[in-house]
DNA sequence: TTTCATTATTCACATATGGAAATAATGACG
DNA sequence: CGTCATTATTTCCATATGTGAATAATGAAA
């Protein structure tokens, strides 16, 4: 029996004095409703309508229960509507979880944008470039650069970030300007990130026509993250294969200098990953959508932070 | 879906933090529990558990929507539990519709044992030989002497009183005693009955051995109430046809004399009648047991209304 | 990395339920 | 009293749901 719809039944018949019009205002055969009203009356073992053809009324037990499941089911259509207008109206508390520099750089300057579309999303953001278990942190998505190794997540794509070489002028003048990658070899060092996850480094790759290299390199310096990536570049201590638009200010005062400028690397992906989900709060959806809109409306979509987490 | 059983199904699923421990708590398949959390996620449009076959954790909506499930459902059960409760102890008003005579000289005097046994339940008593529509004025039960006409209403059998025939000894000396039934047909008069139903008046009948007669005799007076009747005896009017029990005391101090002694009639038959109810109230039922217990645990189970309401 | 015990889900058949049509009951009216 | 319009209930077949068995997924342990 659903009993729900037994209560709902018997209090429309109640109301509406017959059986007839009750379904009809339900929507719902007769015979539905004579048998919601039996399945009931067996459920409490209690005559709730004394009923004819001609007359339906309600028994002084019926009359009692019918004030209480009226406030019963009021509290229930309020919990449905209360859960329905959490998924059409955005509201309640979004955990994010951003590696630094796109926190710092892209995300953080253009929330008051999102604040003003969606002032009753409350944002929790954790930034840091170590991956966090989105499932078990109960986090509703995150925004990454590099391939996305989890097989079990969404993954949507939202831009990509050039990678480029560089150093300071002091370095290069201590050690001299490499002329082809394998320079990189002997007499150099370099500013290596390493993966917050594995602890692996992250190899340098360059490509040129149909030449293509990619050396673990010897290094001065090794960080994982990347604002600290971005600060170790100006110490001068190597040279970096670092987030083009990060260092642009860099490279047009001097404080740094292009290295190899004519080899490539592969640039970064972008990517904003949830957890799969039938039924999506409606929260998580609007912040996905304004990131990938965020991301697509302007040029700042090629930044992202240093290296993949790999 | 019923929404009932999957919020329970829900419920327990948090607490016990795993489907198959739920399942084996509500003694349930395990697939029936995956099918009503399914069915509840489709209906919220939510996600409320984020599970994989090793883990259940439960969303942040789901945790939200826990907490007023469960105040919830223990307000429905404690409206069932009271539904129940009304079963098993007996409380509430009870509409009684009884005779004058046997309200006044049997069930009435009897009332302090009752109310010992059962103080929670009110007592309305209609007192009148006139019946009632026990299904649209609400009665819960009536007592009643005489054949029992109504076919939709259970009758059960609590005793039956004796008529008898009897004068005041002043009709005596004025008009004769009656040697025989066929001498009351002239130069007598009676004292008569009639249904406050119908209008019809009863009539006489006495029997002896394998001789019956029965009269429409005339009458004097005719009342349609059996405290009236008791009255109307005693006026000295004409010949009664009154219930024995209740003119015994005149009897026995000489105010009334009995009239054709050797010839007997049929005794009234008495009877508690209800509606046909499959949840009869637990009140309706102690009473109707206590009813019949008075009269049969004592000879007062002879005593009744005077006539049938035919 | 592979193995394996545990647990959620899916599948397919048995059982339960919904609902259109038919039937029974009611009570107003003449 | 009989007739008949209205309404609650029952019947029986189509559809939906429950559940045992099988399968897929997970994650701890070696």
């Amino acid at each position: 029996m659903d009993q729900i719809a037994a209560m709902r039944a018997f209090v429309r018949v109640v109301e509406a004095g017959n059986f007839t019009r009750a379904a009809d205002l339900m929507e719902m055969p007769k015979p539905t409703v004579t048998k919601l009203i039996q399945q009931l009356e067996g459920h409490l073992r209690t005559k709730l309508l004394n009923r004819t053809t001609r007359r339906v009324r309600v028994t002084p037990d019926g009359a009692a229960y019918y004030e209480r499941a009226l406030a019963l089911l009021s509290d229930l259509d309020e919990l449905d509507g209360s859960m329905a207008r959490a998924q059409t109206s955005p509201a309640g508390r979004l955990r994010v979880d951003i590696g630094t520099s796109l926190a710092l750089n892209v995300i953080i300057p253009a929330l008051p944008d999102f604040h003003a579309r969606y002032p009753d999303i409350l944002l929790d953001l954790g930034v840091s470039d170590r991956p966090a278990d989105l499932v078990g942190e109960n986090i509703d998505c995150a925004i990454r650069g590099g391939d996305i190794l989890d097989p079990n997540l969404i993954a949507r794509r939202i831009g990509q970030v050039d990678l480029v070489m560089c150093a300071t002028p002091g370095y290069i003048a201590r050690h001299g300007m490499p002329q082809h990658p394998r320079d990189l070899l002997e007499g150099h060092r370099v500013i290596a990130y390493f993966s917050p996850r594995t602890g692996r480094r992250m190899a340098f790759d360059m490509v040129r026509g149909e030449e293509s290299y990619e050396f673990d390199l010897p290094y001065a310096l090794a960080v994982n993250d990347s604002t600290a990536y971005q600060a170790a570049v100006l110490t001068g201590l190597g040279i970096a294969h670092a987030v083009e638009p990060l260092i642009q200010p860099y490279l047009a005062d001097g404080t740094l200098v292009r290295v190899l400028p004519e080899w490539r690397s592969e640039p970064i992906v972008l990517h904003i990953v949830y957890a799969p989900n039938r039924h999506l709060s409606s929260r998580l959806r609007v912040f996905v959508d304004w990131v990938a809109e965020l991301f697509a409306s302007s040029n700042v979509y090629r930044l992202g932070p240093l290296p993949p987490p790999s």
